[in-house]
DNA sequence: AGCACGCCGACT
DNA sequence: GTCGGCGTGCTC
């Protein structure tokens, strides 16, 4: 009697398939055990590995196909099983709550899939940084023991400023709970800070860690994984994906920068490391601990409700205060320097010290713009400003590359007072080169952090004094540990304000925060400076005024307003096709279908045309899904999804708690 | 997502 | 005459 094998693929196709198990040898029982192991199989008209989630002697009643239609398994690929029921399960979840297809869950579990794209790393080395173990605060005593308390039901978050010492609190508890023998998963964001809290962890827990790295290879990473699984390694440090380590007996969750948006995957599926977390954390009844000096509104809101311990820790370690922001409103000149910043970089260089600026994200910031007219360059297949690239001396796309000469008149009214208008990484280059002949300049961004070992070089100048003035983007924010150090400034604190993005709000504060706390853990005389064309803007205004909890009341009455999160949850679908029309009836199609299935305290939003309407020449239409709880409308998109195949030329993505609409 | 099958334009 | 464009339909 055959076996039949139920296998998913990594594919987006929204089911599971059945394949037969044969005896390895004619007379043998058919192959048991297969559940959790990948298996090779043909699929169509090409041989895949796919995951086997499922077996019984039985096909299912109403199976659509006669037995010897099924096809063989070729091929078992692992000696042992890589998942458990308990993690099939979980990417059940995942696929449902995500809206994507199981294998496609499943596949992203697994850390040797196709790896997802990554930032660039940088290695910060870390002089500074304590490896003792360091007697702990009252409220850090506290927090330990709040986290681990049995009879908690909820998880804690560690609320406190940079340099309050909360990386101590959950080393500590991670100690705590591997010395009951259980596992620790120890999440950071993607870049930077990540060799920090790398190096502690591995410095004290040695061989019972596993760093699950971008950098490892498929295999090596596979490698870790079943050093995780088998029990070897029972703390486990890593980003995003490491939400997935497979610890056969899962103690504590730790997520340190909470609100950093790294966290949230961009492909699919587009699951949340918090989400899963929270709902591992769940299953295993274990404890799980977030912190952040600038928690994401959502963690706030939680915080106020009781739906999370709020921990605070309000002593500064290192002793100093947080450093005085200065907010300087950029005047009409076009002048990307400010008189006081002009003068704060001097007086730092006649002090013998250095100075660090900052630009906001690539694009957005140095755009053609007409002044006369209004006119703005965009990119003729997707709707972003045209970026100016002085290497190349092109304007140029940010996402398909098209790129053009600038002109030299306004294209639209023939002004001659139009041309590349803000202020990106080359232009201030520019600038603070011209205005300060005889300084060393230097700059560290995503261009040139192609060169990999150029970027450690400069970085490893810039630490040993040799550089005056480091431009950089926000990469370099989270490894602001350089001693020499005394100015930091933002060079245009409003970039992120004006994009068509209901949290800029939150991404600019947070941006201005964690920027003036790192310097100020590291700089106890350090000057924080932020230039901005809007000063009376709430982001920057309660953020120089050092009010967190003023800024949180005051955005949260804003989403409230707005029925935005953290008090709706969304469910954002995007259509796009080469043709516009396709796209937006499609969308409209789409909201006829879903909106029957909602509850009626949800609605849908749109069809609108996105932000970035047109990209790499596909048109973009997105619907937005809303309610008061997340379960009824990723029920509803997921029976539309997996009832309704998309007419031909129109695809569909669908993103459950987007955190970007553009 | 792939990949094959299928039905219309410019090439040796 | 056929090589090949990519629209559409299926994958146990």
């Amino acid at each position: 009697m055959p076996r039949w094998v139920e296998v998913v693929l990594n594919v987006p196709i929204f089911q599971s398939f059945t394949y037969r198990a044969e005896p390895e040898k004619p007379g043998k029982d058919p192959i048991d055990g297969l559940v959790g192991r990948r298996v090779e199989v043909r699929f169509g008209s090409r041989t895949m590995i796919a995951f086997a989630v499922g077996e019984s002697d039985e096909l299912p009643a109403g199976f659509p196909l006669a037995e010897d239609a099924i096809k063989p398994i070729l091929r078992v690929v692992d000696a042992e099983p890589l998942f458990d029921e308990r993690e099939i399960a979980l990417s059940r979840w995942i696929a449902s709550f995500y809206l994507c297809a199981p294998g496609e869950a499943l596949a992203a579990m697994l850390p040797s899939g196709k790896r997802e794209a990554d930032g660039p790393g940088i290695a910060f080395d870390d002089a500074d940084f304590s490896r003792q173990e360091l007697e702990l605060s009252e409220e850090q005593r506290a927090a330990v023991d709040g986290i681990l308390d049995p009879a908690a039901q909820t998880p804690a978050y560690l609320y406190g400023l940079t340099g309050t010492g909360k990386t101590e609190v959950f080393l500590r508890a991670a100690e705590g709970v591997l010395a009951r023998g259980k596992g620790v998963i120890y999440l950071v964001p993607e870049i930077a800070l990540t060799h920090q809290v790398v190096e502690s962890v591995v410095a004290r827990f040695g061989n019972e860690a596993a760093v699950l790295h971008s950098g490892l290879t498929g295999s090596k990473r596979l490698a870790e994984w079943m050093r995780i699984r088998r029990g070897e390694a029972r703390i486990v440090v890593g980003a995003r994906s490491a939400v997935f380590a497979p610890l056969p007996d899962l103690g504590l969750i730790i997520i340190d920068e909470e609100h950093d948006p790294s966290y949230k995957s961009g492909t699919t599926p587009r699951y949340h490391a918090r989400q899963v977390a929270m709902r591992r954390a769940a299953d295993a009844h274990c404890p799980l601990v977030m912190g952040s000096a600038t928690p994401s509104i959502e963690a706030w809101r939680l915080m106020g409700t009781g739906e999370l311990r709020r921990f605070r820790l309000t002593s500064r370690l290192a002793g100093g205060v947080p450093p005085e922001i200065r907010v300087i409103r950029l005047g009409a000149d076009g002048s990307a320097l400010s008189a006081a910043l002009v003068r704060e970089i001097r007086e730092a260089k006649e002090a013998g010290r250095q100075s660090l600026l900052f630009l906001n994200r690539r694009g957005f910031t140095h755009f053609y713009r007409c002044n006369t007219c209004g006119f703005e360059l965009k990119c003729r297949n997707c709707s972003v400003p045209l970026t100016w690239h002085r290497a190349e001396g092109a304007m140029k796309c940010h996402y398909c590359g098209w790129q053009v000469e600038p002109p030299r008149a306004c294209p639209e009214c023939g002004s001659l007072d139009a041309g590349y208008a803000g202020f990106g990484t080359e232009f201030i280059e520019d600038e603070v080169r011209r205005t300060f002949p005889g300084y060393t300049v230097a700059r560290v961004d995503a261009d040139s952090v192609s060169a990999k070992g150029e970027l450690k070089r400069t970085l490893d100048e810039f630490r040993a004094g040799k550089i005056d003035i480091l431009l950089g983007t926000q990469m370099v924010a989270k490894g602001l540990n350089f001693p020499g150090v005394r100015l930091v400034g933002i060079a245009l604190a409003d970039t992120g304000l004006h994009m068509p993005d209901f949290r800029a709000s939150e991404r600019t504060f947070a941006l201005i925060t964690q920027v003036a706390g790192r310097a100020g853990r590291f700089f106890p005389d350090g000057r924080v400076l932020v230039q901005t064309w809007s000063p009376e803007n709430p982001a920057i205004a309660f953020a120089a005024a050092g009010d967190v909890e003023g800024f949180y009341a005051q955005e949260l009455e804003q989403r409230r307003a707005l029925g935005f999160p953290p008090f709706t949850r969304l469910v954002r679908l995007v259509f796009r096709s080469k043709e516009a029309a396709v796209a937006e009836e499609g969308a409209a199609g789409a909201a006829a279908l879903i909106a029957p299935l909602l509850p009626p305290e949800a609605d849908i939003l749109g069809p609108a045309e996105c932000p970035l309407a047109l990209i790499s020449g596909n048109h973009r239409f997105h619907l937005i899904v809303r309610g008061p709880a997340m379960a009824p409308l990723n029920r509803a998109v997921y029976q539309f999804l997996s009832q309704n195949k998309p007419p031909r030329a129109l695809y569909i993505e669908a993103d459950a708690d987007p955190v970007s609409l553009l």
